[in-house]
DNA sequence: ATTCTAACA
DNA sequence: TGTTAGTA
């Protein structure tokens, strides 16, 4: 595990994620005051995102106009959190042969996939009309 | 120069 | 959500 630790590590101040995802300071503080994304804290108390938190974010402000709320939203994350379990679970059980390097290089890409754009495409139509 | 919290003519 | 005030 390489690649995770580096997507995940707290690298810019909210001004920079400002410019990459187009939205407001005061948007960005927003979504972490719902919960949305947990950025880190320098020793002064200076967030700082990720590489996971700006794609995050991006991902908020798609669902944002798409007619969903923070409600809808909390539930979408949580729906891939449990996605990715289980995706995992089911790789771990089925295929048991596989060597500890094997299994890592698919969970990552299974991971990254269901995390992303795609997999959520169903269950998004369905909390789009309770959530908006 | 930047970011942070809190608050609202 | 914007914006502004007073800081760190």
């Amino acid at each position: 595990m390489a690649d995770l630790s580096r997507q995940s590590k707290p690298l810019f101040p909210i001004g920079v994620v400002q410019e990459l995802t187009a939205l407001s300071a005061r948007q960005i503080r927003y979504y972490e005051e719902q919960g949305l994304i947990k950025p880190e804290r320098t020793e002064t108390k200076r967030r700082l995102y990720s590489f996971n938190d700006v794609d995050r974010l991006l991902s908020i402000k798609e669902y944002l106009d798409q007619g969903l709320n923070i409600a809808g939203i909390k539930m979408i994350f949580d729906n891939d959190l449990v996605k990715r379990e289980r995706v995992a679970e089911t790789v771990v059980t089925t295929r048991p042969e596989l060597s500890d390097g094997e299994l890592y290089k698919l969970l990552k890409n299974e991971l990254k996939e269901a995390g992303r754009h795609g997999k959520t495409s169903l269950i998004q139509g369905e909390l789009g009309r309770f959530f908006k």
